[in-house]
RNA sequence: GGGGGAGUGCCCGAGUGGCCAAUGGGAGCGGGCUGUAAACCCGCCGGCUUAGCCUACGUAGGUUCAAAUCCUGCCUCCCCCA
């Protein structure tokens, strides 16, 4: 085998790794080719549609993919759809989704491109990003009647969802038939080698291929990336799901929602999901994620210990190592070896995470939340640390074993305690509070 | 333009005059257990200093001793025909 042929092949790994399809089949291998041969870099396209400002770890997948390009040289292209995104994104479930604002779309699009660089690499010979109103947004009707002309009712259809929604007789907007053809159009733009999508973005991947054909370009190649499992370890991760781990998340709740990821799924083989998060979430090359399998299977591994090096790493590429290495021994303290009441009295030098709630004498008093006396109801004071949302859930917490304070079990909904500042208030295992007392006046 | 159907708690969804703060599932929360905030088991899951009271079933009225349930207007959504 040849130097070129070597290195097509170990480009081919890497890029292909943790691909659900890559159409045409071959058509991934032939571009690396042509991309060596005329030393040039692959042009990568990934859209994102900036309509919901609250990014996940699912939507790092493509992102990580992407990293993968940018690391074996090629140029990344982030498309930010703030065109599409101002006529209202139809796809999925959310029926009423109001079209964005001008100024929404840009925040949300700040927002995206802020997590995106933690993960890109954001030299700009490798990095380009492109708002599609800047094309898109300037068409005149004739302009789209020229470009939907090349494409047809029927294959359209054949799309899956249109296809199911119509079968089930839901609703289909005419607007909804213009969507894979901006978003093919937005390919021709840039003259895309590849794209990159979930799997739900199949189509539109394929419809760029065609646009791009009657362009006379050379089609791009679709690659889609497996949807990641959310922390219910079942279904896609996904908002409306509840079971997402966002890239904004605080430290330990992110490192505690990866660590509560099932090592597997359903009906699945052993830590598979351990080694899909590895792979997607991390973007992990091919022979790493074998050798974590390899040792997992033959027990050097210990599956907690994967998973606890994956929230880490989770967490210190969105939060920093500091955050990443505070999180872990925060999670250590609360939830592995000693169970809480017996570490009770260690609490506050383990716990690194343990907001100081200020209780204010002064504002309280006129609420008559605290006496003057300095003696509170507890569900009261449950609610104004924010570790209940009403006294009501407060009273509930207590009667379930819920509270403690100065490391004591409150097992009455009618007990009153006195502040004095420093006392340490735990509810549940993950809420831990230190209290202060303001005087009056300050 | 005409005909039909629907709007219930965070989400899905039962409930068609009193037994409804409203079945069930999911999510969430507390406890137990545990390598794990997994799995599993038990409990909770509108508010209120809570054996009681208040507010709630799109919205505004009405019928009734009594309405999520019946009637009317309005709003929103969906389907079929054109």
């Amino acid at each position: 085998m040849g130097v070129m042929e070597k290195e097509i092949k170990r480009q081919l790994d890497i890029l292909s790794s943790g691909a659900l399809e890559v159409l045409p089949g071959d058509g991934l291998k032939a571009k690396i080719a042509v991309s060596l041969k005329e030393n040039r870099p692959l042009i990568v396209k990934l859209g994102v549609d900036p309509t919901a400002p609250d990014l996940h770890l699912g939507h790092a997948v493509p992102l990580r993919k992407l990293r993968q390009f940018q690391d074996l040289g090629h140029k990344a292209v982030l498309i930010i759809g703030d065109f599409t995104a101002l006529v209202g994104d139809p796809s999925g479930r959310s029926a009423t989704r109001p079209p964005l604002t001008p100024e929404q779309v840009k925040i949300n699009a700040k927002t995206y491109t802020d997590q995106a660089f933690k993960v890109l690499d954001d030299n700009p010979q490798r990095l380009e990003i492109r708002y599609n109103s800047k094309w898109l947004g300037s068409f005149s009707f004739e302009t789209i009647l020229k470009l939907t002309a090349r494409f047809t009712v029927a294959g359209l259809l054949v799309r899956d969802d249109f296809m199911k929604r119509y079968k089930a007789e839901q609703p289909i907007g005419l607007h909804e038939f213009l969507y894979p053809v901006m978003q093919a159009y937005d390919s021709v733009e840039i003259r895309a080698d590849i794209e990159l999508g979930g799997s739900d973005q199949k189509f539109n991947l394929l419809a760029g291929r065609q646009l791009q054909e009657k362009f006379e370009q050379e089609p791009q190649v679709a690659l889609t990336l497996p949807l990641l499992e959310g922390t219910d370890g079942v279904r896609k991760m996904s908002k409306s799901y509840d079971n997402h781990i966002g890239l904004t998340f605080e430290p330990a709740d992110m490192f505690g929602k990866v660590m509560r990821v099932p090592d597997e799924g359903p009906e699945q083989p052993r830590f598979s999901l351990i080694l899909k998060y590895y792979q997607l979430a991390l973007g992990y090359l091919p022979d790493k994620v074998a050798a974590i399998a390899a040792d997992l299977e033959a027990e050097k591994l210990d599956p907690r210990d994967a998973k606890e090096e994956l929230a880490w790493q989770v967490v210190a590429t969105y939060q920093g190592r500091e955050a990443a290495d505070a999180a872990r021994a925060d999670f250590d303290a609360r939830f592995r070896r000693p169970r809480l009441q017996t570490v009770h009295a260690d609490t506050e030098r383990i716990v690194t995470r343990m907001p100081a709630v200020e209780i204010s004498v002064e504002s309280n008093i006129e609420r008559e939340a605290l006496k003057e006396d300095g003696t509170i109801w507890v569900p009261k004071l449950l609610v104004l640390t924010g570790g209940a949302q009403s006294t009501s859930e407060g009273r509930r917490l207590i009667e379930q074993s819920g509270v403690r304070f100065k490391g004591e079990l409150i097992t009455d909904p009618a007990t009153e305690v006195k502040i004095e500042g420093g006392e340490i208030l735990q509810i549940g295992k993950r809420k831990v509070y230190k209290l202060t007392l303001l005087p009056i006046n300050s």
